[in-house]
Order: structure tokens, then sequence, then C-alpha cells
DNA sequence: TATTGTTATACTCTATAACTATA
DNA sequence: TATAGTTATAGAGTATAACAATA
């Protein structure tokens, strides 16, 4: 008999996340959809950071953060302040407004989860909460060119 | 003190994994992109079966599913034989050229986990796959228009 | 020269709606 | 009438390359 394939039932598994993903997304406001919630989230939780380091927390493509930051900006949740210590760079911070939509998508996000994973105990939430996190941490900088 | 909030931490964690599929993507041939691969692993997974069904393992819409099938079709990898129950309905199912592909597609994912999670034991691995395929199965059928 | 960030363009994936052919 | 599947179109997300400003 052949030898079992760990890695192979875990990339069904992570490729069948989009499914949850995509199902998170459909809860939140048309205007504010998963990139730029991610942008809100992130500034938020490791608090004001340049444009290079949040490409690097959603291990983006610095082009790519560039345009879903511009959105966020464009709808007042995020400020970019000068970096005074290299006027190349720019300061992300999160405006009230932008503090006010968090709460918001976290209120829909966390319904969502409450509906869904009502049978799970919150040691499980937990343990796969840390498991996600340890995975993202062990594929390091995965972006195509800032290997 | 707030209440911690358990879900927008698994929020965060689930968001993150993006990173980790693209990853993934980034390894596979240019003419068998993740969701052509993803076709081919699921019949392969599960046998022969209809269009329908496998819209429903990956978790979008038929339409979306007519399409990444057409494409393995296109390439060989997957042929659409006659239901004779139902003549509105097509089998999939994989071809020798198929199952060479998956098996190639196999030894580049593995290749990739290999590299990457060369720290985990094999329980932890195993737990991770689990929990994922819980949560996939928590959110059930979350497609926009298949309530 | 190298780096920070922006913009233009192209590609992948998904959803909606309109269509066909069967049931 | 309803369902299985296809196609056209639009939108979200990402990567590449070319560019401007600064280090």
């Amino acid at each position: 008999m052949a030898t079992r394939n760990r890695y192979e039932e875990l990339a069904r598994s992570v490729s069948a996340i989009g499914a949850v993903k995509r199902g998170l997304a459909r809860v939140l406001p048309v205007d504010c959809q998963g990139a730029s919630a991610a942008v809100l989230a992130l500034v938020n939780h490791h608090g004001d950071m340049r444009m290079s380091r949040l490409a690097e927390l959603m291990a983006v493509d610095m082009s790519v953060c560039s345009r879903h930051v511009a959105h966020t900006v464009e709808h007042g949740w995020i400020e970019r302040l000068p970096d005074p210590d290299d006027r190349r760079s720019r300061i992300l911070r999160l405006t009230e407004p932008g503090r006010a939509m968090l709460g918001e998508l976290d209120r829909r996000v966390t319904e969502a989860f409450s509906r869904h994973l009502a049978e799970w105990s919150d040691d499980d939430v937990d343990l796969l909460t840390h498991l996600l996190a340890r995975l993202r941490e062990s594929f390091g900088d995965c972006r195509a060119h800032h290997a």
C-alpha cells in the first residue's frame, strides 16, 4: 500500500478554505471588501506603519498594497502621514471613521462565525487560530520577488 | 478590560492564509493553475461526478465550475461522459494524462510543504488538516445563491 | 545607484444574468 | 415549469513593469 501523503491532504484542506473566505467576504459592506478590511485590521492591530511594512504583513506586492490603501484613504478610513525619517515614505494611520468601520466589520464577522461555529469549543477555535498563524509564519515572506 | 474577541483573531488568521495559498499557487505549472488543480484533485479523490456535485465541492457557482472544467477538458485531463440517467447532465472523469498531471501537482505541492513545514510534527500537520476540514464543513454550502 | 511608493496593464478567480437542452 | 449546464459580462484581487521622488 502506498504511503499516505499528509501534504496532499493538507493542500486540499487549505484549498477548501477559499469557500470560508468567500463566505465571510459576503457579509462585508459593499464599500469595504476583503482587502480594505484587511488593511484596517492590520493597521489597527500592529499600529501605525509604512506601506512596505503593510505589504509585507499582507504578503502582497507593494503595488497591490498601494491600491488597497488608496481605496481606504478615499473613504477616509486611513490617513497617510509624512515620515519624518524618510520623505519617500508614508506612515499609515487609522482614522476615527476607520475605527468605526472596523467596529462594524468585527460585528459582522463575529456574527458570521457565531452562526457557523456554534458547536465549536473556545479551545478548538483558539487551537485553529494558533495553527493557522503558525502555518502563515512557516511560509514566511513567500511573495514573488521578495524571497 | 474588554473581552477578547476570539473570532476577530480567527478572522485575521484565516485572512492571512491567502499568502500561503498564493505561495503554493506559485509552484504550479503555468497551464494548470489553482482552479484546474482543484478540479483534478477533487475528481480524483471523490471519483466520477456530475458538474453540480463538483461545483458544490468547490463551493463555487456552477458557471465558474463549468469554465474550470472546460479548461481541464481542453488539456485532456478530464473527460465529460454522458449521464445515462439524465441527458442534461455530464459525468466528469479523470483521464490518464489527468492522472499524470495530478502526480506532478502532488510532487510540487509536497516539495513546497516539505520545504516550509520541516519543523512541523506529523501530528500537528494532521491536526491542522483536520481542523481546516472541520471549519470548511461548519460553513456548509455558503455559496451566494445556494443557501 | 538603490529604495519607496504610484500607476498602467494583464491575468486568475468569482458572481450575475441570459441562454440551451432536457426533465 | 424547473433543472443541468454553458456563455457573456463585470468585478475583486494580484503580479509585472515602468515611472517619480528621494536616499
